[in-house]
DNA sequence: TTGAAAGCGATACCAT
DNA sequence: ATGGTATCGCTTTCAA
């Protein structure tokens, strides 16, 4: 690898004007500058990123992380590496300041955002669905901050990246599983946490799109349970006694899916229910254990948070900018032998 | 952070000092050493590695990659990413050296080993099963060399690190699949690359545990295909007519998976066997859109080798080593829908 | 036994 | 417009 130091020996100039060169800050003879880079192009110049980290080590650079996360369990995991990289790159200087809050209040987010503006170089969101919120976004990102949705996209915005799942297709490969299950169900049920969350439409649209292909198959019903267990276990009990028909569910929310199994397990006494749910999160092992649930879609939490984490250490510190935005996880199928 | 020289301000000492102290290069005055120590306790103090990374810089340190990989499809992706990681820590100074090979040769694989290892500091290696290269990898350790298995371990040596699959919960996974299959199979063919390989022979085990627990189920018949297509598809048409009764196989090989599905193409037109396999390669790939084989199980082909050349990277350069010496890759259930 | 200084690579700033 | 110098944090070497 060739250094800068290596790089103005060659040109016959100093390290200073290299780096103005190489970092277009101007005020260099256009011939000496030509002659950089045209070097520094032949050489693969390229900058060593711990030299980088040192000299960002100076600016005391902050990222905010916003989720309205508490309560919800599939989170615990991401939240676990998001702490695991603080304590990583802590160690180059990197500061982190949390506002993880309960419900989704875009109120709430909203104030968190403008609070945080002043003081942070990043910002990991987990944004709530909502006009108001995208419009503070992209207030982020004009006054230069770096900002990186996390397990929900906001599109519409100005953000630099999003980490999160493939929710269409963890709807796809929930019908696909469906369509290759012993007893070939027919007539299935879907328990949504709410049509507001755009996560959650979408996989429904994947699983009406795969389960088309199965000859004979329908959706029985779909309902929501607020992503609550009580709301899903009240609700469930009833779809099912409207609809003896069903012969598979597939759980589209993540939380109030305990309820649902428990008002299934009440009902169907005889595990005769195919069932594919969301994320291994404690009360779905437990109900995978108990094969009430068949199979699970997992989505990557921990690497979520890496992920995230690691786009804005690598943004702040090396000045790299991946060459995607989107960092989209797999949906995984696991069943008891590989949870 | 602190930083040493905070530490060294502190304590009324030189940066040299507390250098010697924290990194135990004796020659201190006992109780400056105790007093150092307590403070770098109390505050504590962990190394800026982009510091450490910058000195690292000035060692020339080189990493060697051993595999005999040539004409396996399945490495293709490991050293994709190993090619990928060479660029990014080339950043930092590191330099890799490289020895692909075709063929499971003890001979070859330790003349390479011994070649390489009076100019490496590190050593990625795919070991054949064989004491010869056991001994021949005790011998890098002894000389100071970090050592990393990659995809297939080497327990018996004193290899710093295992980077792989979980072979028998790879073949549990698989027998699990099989219990929840439409069709409910019950007599199974397994086909194995070559009962010398252990990992092959975990499959086995492990597929032959989860079988157990489905009533009725038997293994009709496990043949081996040496890895190679021409093989495989011999063996399967004298095993498949042999054995009328098999409804499910079990590839336990990648290699010879392909000429596998072919002999199945030719005597089951219908589609009537229930195939999983192992890994995403094209062919396998193919044969999972003709709808021959079922299912496959893939095993982080990528971050198997992004992983290994990380822990090099720790090592070499901040002096990190992982607290688990085993890096296990979940199995992961793929459909169409997430291939 | 200890401190002072040089240097890894990149950058910011000051003086020219 | 350009060069020199200090600095980020850590290690190594040399001198005392």
């Amino acid at each position: 690898m060739v250094t800068i130091k290596q790089l103005a020996e060659l040109c016959g100039v100093s390290r200073g004007t290299v780096d103005r060169v190489l970092n277009n800050r101007g005020k260099v003879n256009p011939e000496k500058a030509e002659l950089i880079r045209r070097t520094a192009e032949r050489l693969n110049y390229q900058p060593n990123p711990a030299g980088k980290a040192l000299i960002a080590r100076r600016k005391n650079l902050t990222v905010a992380i916003v989720m309205p996360s508490v309560g919800i369990a599939f989170f615990d995991d991401v939240i676990a590496a998001l702490k695991q990289a603080e304590q990583k790159y802590a160690l180059f200087g990197l500061k982190v300041v949390w506002r993880l809050s309960r419900g989704y209040d875009v109120a709430v987010q909203a104030a968190a955002i403008d609070e945080l503006a002043d003081e942070v170089q990043a910002l990991i969101i987990n944004p709530i669905d909502d006009p108001h919120i995208v419009e503070k976004i992209n207030g982020c990102v004009s006054r230069g901050i770096f900002v990186v949705t996390l397990n929900n996209d906001a599109p519409q915005s100005k953000r630099h990246a999003y980490v999160g799942p493939d929710y269409r297709s963890g709807g796809e490969t929930a019908g696909e599983l469906m369509s290759i299950l012993a007893g070939e169900p027919k007539n299935f049920g879907v328990t949504l946490g709410s049509r507001q969350i755009l996560g959650h439409r979408l996989r429904l649209e994947g699983f009406v799109r795969a389960i088309q292909k199965i000859p004979g198959a329908r959706i029985a019903a779909v309902w929501e349970d607020g992503d609550d267990d009580i709301q899903g276990y009240e609700t469930t009990k009833t779809m099912l006694t409207q609809h003896p028909e069903i012969d598979a569910l597939f759980l589209a929310s993540s939380g109030g899916a305990y309820g649902t199994c428990r008002a299934v397990r009440a009902l169907h006494a005889e595990n005769d229910l195919r069932i594919v749910a969301f994320d291994t999160t404690p009360p779905i092992v437990e109900m995978m254990k108990a094969h009430v649930i068949d199979a699970v879609l997992y989505q990557h939490p921990h690497t979520q948070g890496t992920r995230a984490m690691q786009l804005v250490y690598d943004y702040l510190f090396n000045g790299i900018e991946s060459d995607h935005d989107q960092h989209i996880m797999q949906n995984e199928i696991r069943l008891l032998a590989n949870l």
